[in-house]
DNA sequence: GCCGTATCCCCAACCACAAATTCGC
DNA sequence: TTGCGAATTTGTGGTTGGGGATACG
């Protein structure tokens, strides 16, 4: 199957928002399963509009369908794809409209009827659903179980889902626009079904068991959008795997490095389990991801402290992945332009498939795409500028006439050994 | 080469409070 | 859905103490 079947959550982009941040972090890459899970959570959540995610660009909302080429675009693709050219200028073309609410599978397809298969039978009712999310008691997996506790997992949403074959093999993790959201479904891309390749367990689309070479997963290792510099970058990339290899080998393995909140499965009922994400150290070579979850970035990027310290936390909710990822190692100032360039950034940001949060899918990297990235880091690495970045200049003025005693801040009022106004000690 | 001490350097923590954000109605 | 007030959280800078790294006898 060619076409990527993951939706873009469109947030309250269409709502007013309160701030631009807000705007942001809504907007959020995610499949089909995580898209249901996400949206039925309440009233409020099913109200998001959602879209399929451009087929060129894997970022921005697709707005148009290609019937020629059986693609899915967003405006700019359209244009950049159709606009110039007149051989193809003449494609039919079909609008895709956004939805909302958890519409079934027939729904969605009599919406959009180049998704023929969407119509095998997807369950439509939400609750249904994430009620039953479950977890296998031997594969610590989420899984979309039918419904009056039947458990007949041929029957399971997630399998149908599977049956769609709805991965997009070439474009397996999609990056929204503002970077904010991704939905790490694993690729299948792998025909040899070689240790690389990505096996299914129970069916769900969100939840596969991702096999991958030890080495891989350092070399492909990419950080998002966190304002990270890494002041030794063969901590980062290849050229110092055996180091690298000390954080996962170390006792706490890919422990000590992932910060792995991993709950119990023994005091899980299905309500309370659901999606706890099962990592297992490199030397299993083996991870076992729950389901996949939209992460924002923004979140990540809004403290931009000395040290920077990513940590992608997933809340301990129902139906969520429950991971976290701390790099307190990883030191140094960061400043807007870092998010944007930073070799580890920009491939997440845009999609680039050979790219992962975690380095879960592995391999494929090319070796021309390493050795750029390698380039464009280093050449970043020396226009870098270590400028603290202020967010609010307001308190920054604030602070700077704040009177202290040994550099701090005292109430007003009371005894100050530093007047920053004044330039003077009191005493 | 090893050990103890001195020195240097880095950085997290601390503080108050206005602004920003969230929450409840 | 919108608005408003209350409650909570966040961010800001100068100084300091602790700890790691280095130098030296």
């Amino acid at each position: 199957m060619e076409e990527c079947f993951w939706f873009f959550w469109l947030g309250r982009m269409n709502a007013p928002a309160k701030t631009q941040e807000h705007r942001r972090s809504d907007a959020a890459s995610l499949c089909l399963f995580c898209d249901r899970n996400v949206h039925s959570a309440n009233a409020l959540s099913r109200r998001h509009s959602r879209t399929l995610v451009c087929g060129r660009c894997n970022a921005q909302p697709a707005v148009i369908r290609c019937i020629e080429e059986s693609v899915s675009l967003c405006q700019n693709c359209d244009w950049n794809g159709h606009g110039g050219s007149a051989m193809v200028s003449g494609h039919k073309r079909q609008t895709i409209n956004c939805y909302s609410g958890c519409p079934s599978a027939a729904e969605l397809s009599r919406m959009w009827p180049f998704l023929q298969n969407l119509s095998s039978g997807v369950e439509s009712d939400c609750e249904q659903g994430l009620g039953l999310m479950t977890i296998d008691e031997n594969s610590v997996s989420n899984c979309w179980e039918p419904s009056g506790g039947n458990i007949n997992r041929d029957t399971s949403f997630p399998q149908k889902v599977k049956d769609l074959e709805i991965i997009d093999k070439q474009n397996p993790w999609i990056g929204s626009s503002s970077g904010s959201a991704l939905c790490p479904l694993p690729s299948t891309a792998d025909p040899a079904g070689s240790s690389h390749s990505v096996i299914e367990k129970l069916g769900c689309p969100g939840i596969k068991e991702i096999e991958f070479n030890k080495g891989d997963f350092y070399a492909d290792f990419n950080v998002d959008d966190v304002g990270l510099t890494f002041e030794n970058y063969e901590e980062l990339f290849s050229a110092s795997h055996s180091q690298a290899s000390h954080l996962f080998d170390d006792d706490g393995g890919i422990d000590s490095f992932f910060d792995i909140r991993e709950a119990s499965a023994a005091n899980s009922d299905c309500q309370d389990l659901v999606g706890q994400a099962h990592l297992i150290s490199p030397g299993e070579e083996k991870i076992t991801q729950a389901t996949c979850h939209a992460v924002s970035t923004d979140a990540l990027m809004s403290n931009p402290g000395k040290k920077a310290d990513l940590s992608l936390s997933f809340p301990p909710r129902k139906a969520h992945s429950n991971i976290s990822l701390s790099f307190s190692s990883l030191t140094g100032d960061s400043n807007g332009g870092d998010y944007q360039d930073c070799v580890v950034s920009s491939m997440l940001l845009m999609g680039e498939p050979q790219c992962f949060v975690a380095g879960l899918e592995s391999s494929s990297l090319p070796i021309v795409t390493r050795d750029s990235a390698v380039m464009r880091y280093k050449e970043k690495k020396k226009a870098r500028k270590f400028d603290k970045k202020i967010r609010y200049a307001s308190r920054k003025a604030m602070a700077e006439v704040r009177r202290r005693v040994k550099g701090r801040f005292v109430k007003a009022g009371e005894a100050y050994d530093y007047d920053p106004l004044a330039q003077t000690r009191s005493c």
